[in-house]
DNA sequence: CAGTATCCTTGCGGATACTG
DNA sequence: CAGTATCCGCAAGGATACTG
């Protein structure tokens, strides 16, 4: 969705859409929905999900040495959960010495594609929104 | 980004969007990147833009009324994340009975509506969700 | 190598009571 | 009406040490 198909979307069309997408929508997917988007707020998921989607299959430690700062245990923390949702597949060779690989399933490389529209747009605005940050804390500081 | 789109993407689209984005990625960027993204994770954060995306400008208890299940406290704080990120605008009508309505900035309508493709898909795979998460809890269960 | 096990701090989300 | 002020439980995230 490019910046053309934003601008020629009215207030109509934003309501058709959340009214579509509202209806098919149960209490149990409504949780189901914030966990899944949870993902893209998360400190490493997100992440993770790009390194996979560039490099292809990875070992553990592959992707650690490619996330800077990153601990083990929060590693292994995001791939159990992104590995539970499917999104992400998890290749044990079951060898002495232990050796696994993980790679996106396509659920996580669909989750990917329509992260890319919402992601570039945050990094194009971030002066916008450190603005508005700023503005807002200074407003607020006198209290 | 429809599913035709989708399908048309190949692992070198991917591979070149994603390294677009993190070219311009500075440490700074990618730390707002996850804060604003939280959005779309959070408890209420979602309901708010979606129910201002659709209902236009609303006060305080109309939105809480709109949404099952929020407390007062979460409603301010939730308002309060949005104001601070300049994707919802705060109209202070500054009477002697408070008055304070609530409306989408357009950052915020873009981030709505950059956000429908993602939750569209999520709701309609919902099924295969939870029949992942069956899935890998039952085989964790044994430990 | 690919993890567990512990311990700690922080912030989210909720309940309840109070106020300009 | 539109909030604050407290108090609480829980999970995220991190640091460090240990293991099949």
């Amino acid at each position: 969705m490019d910046d053309t198909a934003v601008r020629s979307l009215s207030q109509e069309d934003i309501l058709r859409y959340s009214q579509t997408v509202c209806d098919g929508l149960r209490e149990d997917d409504d949780g189901l929905r914030r966990e899944v988007l949870a993902h893209a707020g998360n400190r490493w998921s997100l992440g993770v999900i790009h390194t996979l989607g560039v490099y292809g299959q990875l070992r553990h430690t592959e992707i650690g040495r490619r996330m800077h700062g990153v601990t083990q245990r929060m590693l292994t923390r995001t791939l159990r959960h992104l590995e539970r949702d499917g999104l992400v597949i998890r290749h044990d060779f079951d060898e002495v010495v232990p050796h696994v690989e993980y790679s996106l399933s396509d659920a996580g490389l669909e989750l990917l594609i329509r992260m890319v529209p919402l992601w570039t747009w945050i990094v194009d605005n971030a002066a916008s929104f450190r603005q508005s940050r700023q503005a807002f804390d200074e407003k607020n500081d006198d209290a």
